[in-house]
DNA sequence: GGTACTACCTGGAGGC
DNA sequence: TGCCTCCAGGTAGTAC
């Protein structure tokens, strides 16, 4: 399931391959993937003639700024989506929703098995946050001068919720998904289930430096491994063999050795220590490196 | 306004 | 072997 750091994978590698290169056509297999226009055609003729200068990242939104029309294509690849960049030629797989055709007998292709990844196409002078309308809503990003512990503690304060609720929802902190909120909380020794306004300055601070600490790890490995998340390329990341809690439900915690446990919070499954991370506490720091 | 819950969707795993 | 049920989860919409 792609987060930040597969969001950020991926934009880096559309960014080697896919820039400055025409885009002759498209086809799009399963309508519903295409959000705006709610026109096949119109998102096709809009969309060919252009070519991509940059690609851009807010949250977990791709944004491909086009050129020489100046609109925008923004992905959201949700659970299962994948952006990958072929030969034309290459057999289709099965679960194919969106091609879009470049010069050079090159395409990128959207393929999303569980069909809950989506595209938008935004025109020229058309303010982006009205037709991709989850960027409004989009807190700062972990990466930026503005997401400070100050920033967290303020989005924070006076919540009556699970914090691992809050780092989920992206008003919160943008680009957090189960993984690397449940990898964050572990660093920073914190109960996914404690209320934000339970939670002490000092807390903040460290789940602050955790949030960032364990993203940064992630991009260096190129993304997770888990899940079906592939890069451009179709290359698997490296980050869940160092991954601390998720997905070791039973498995010896790689500090103190105690098994790692599963709760449901807000319908999501929440991986933790109950020793590393006690209800209440602050443990004094062990953590450098799994 | 803040929070919790549900639907959307597909394929794999597990039980019978 | 085949069928059924449950589970995974990001976001939008809805209810309280």
């Amino acid at each position: 399931m792609p987060e930040l750091p597969e969001v950020e994978t991926v934009r880096r590698g559309l960014n080697s391959l896919t820039l400055n290169q025409k885009i002759i056509g498209g086809e799009v297999l399963l309508e519903r993937t295409v959000a705006q226009p709610t026109s096949m055609n119109k998102f096709i003729d809009g969309i060919q003639g252009n070519a991509i200068a940059a690609w851009h990242r807010r949250g977990k939104y791709l944004l491909a700024q086009l050129s020489p029309a100046p609109g925008w294509l923004g992905v959201h690849l949700r659970m299962t989506g994948q952006l990958l960049w072929l030969d034309k030629d290459e057999p289709l797989h099965k679960h194919t929703r969106v091609r879009l055709f470049f010069q050079n007998n090159k395409e990128l292709r959207f393929v999303d098995q569980r069909t809950f990844g989506q595209m938008w196409l935004v025109a020229p002078r058309v303010e982006i946050e009205t037709i991709i309308t989850g960027l409004a809503k989009l807190a700062a990003d972990p990466f930026s001068d503005e997401f400070t512990p100050e920033y967290l503690a303020k989005k924070l304060h006076n919540r009556r919720r699970p914090i691992k609720t809050a780092l989920l929802d992206q008003s919160m902190v943008a680009g957090l998904g189960n993984i690397y909120a449940d990898e964050a909380l572990f660093l920073s020794k914190i109960r996914p289930e404690t209320q934000c306004i339970d939670l002490q300055r000092s807390q903040i601070a460290s789940l602050h430096t955790a949030i960032i600490k364990v993203l940064e790890t992630s991009i260096a490995a190129g993304g997770t491994t888990f899940s079906n998340f592939l890069n451009v390329k179709g290359v698997n990341g490296n980050y869940g063999g160092v991954a601390w809690v998720y997905n070791r439900t039973g498995e010896p915690c790689k500090i103190c050795g105690q098994p790692i446990q599963r709760i449901k919070l807000g319908g999501r499954s929440s991986h933790f220590c109950g020793q590393c991370q006690p209800l209440g506490g602050i443990q004094k720091s062990k953590l450098s490196s799994p």
